[in-house]
DNA sequence: TAACATGGTTTCCTCTGGGTAACCGTGCCC
DNA sequence: GGGCACGGTTACCCAGAGGAAACCATGTTA
């Protein structure tokens, strides 16, 4: 099957997504949302280093796409839950593997870093 | 089974390795080198829009962390082929899926971005 | 002799991503 | 009244990412 769209060019405009999800929180995101929804000041607990503007930056785009949801509850003080959509759901398995892939082979790339290094001073 | 890495933690190297991957030029070139071996200007001419200098600094990276490897033959002009290792390799599923999720799912995706920009005008 | 191809490196410059920190409104408790 | 928690927004500022373009060596062809 073909499709309209080809990542490799310019100007199309899957490039926009592939760069919304190729972001380094918005994985991190994405992948602590696959067990459940979580809130706001949850994810920002989670997600050690990031600061509440990318936080809430990434949430709004990510948002924005259709990947996840939004709900306000009428708290005191106001609780806000974030959920992966269905199409979010989608990204699962992919975004998993690639979040933690580092933490399993991380040793290799160690080792690899090390050769290389050691090849040209 | 325990890890000892944990990619939520603020300075867990794998948080590095995680940046590196989550670069959409990374993930374009992964997912380039699939197929085949293909050789630095052959990249350059597939995945429209990347700039020589961008190029080269990511395919440097990617091979310091043994995802890639560079093979030169002494040819005039030189010819340099860039390949995946085995460990880059096992990225495979997961690269590929990242890469062209929007290609398949570009149309929810406008839809939501509409849907999201009509509420609040 | 000049141009072209490969596979880069380097310089320059701009622009924006992201960190820090202050501020906001609400309503609770003390 | 003061402080706190939640879930943000906004202003300020700076380092660094990345684009453009020039430069490099080699050797071949025209």
């Amino acid at each position: 099957m073909e499709y309209a769209y080809d990542v490799y060019e310019n100007r199309c405009p899957t490039r926009l997504v592939l760069d919304r999800l190729a972001d380094k929180w918005a994985l991190l995101i994405l992948d602590r949302l696959q067990e459940e929804p979580v809130r706001f000041n949850q994810l920002k607990r989670d997600i050690k280093g990031i600061s509440q503007k990318v936080l809430s930056q990434t949430l709004k785009k990510l948002e924005r796409d259709g990947l996840l949801s939004r709900q306000v509850f009428a708290t005191v003080p106001v609780t806000v839950e974030y959920s992966l959509t269905e199409l979010g759901a989608t990204l699962n398995e992919s975004v998993s593997a690639l979040a933690h892939w580092a933490e399993h082979n991380m040793d290799a790339v160690l080792a690899a870093q090390t050769e290389y290094d050691s090849r040209e001073q």
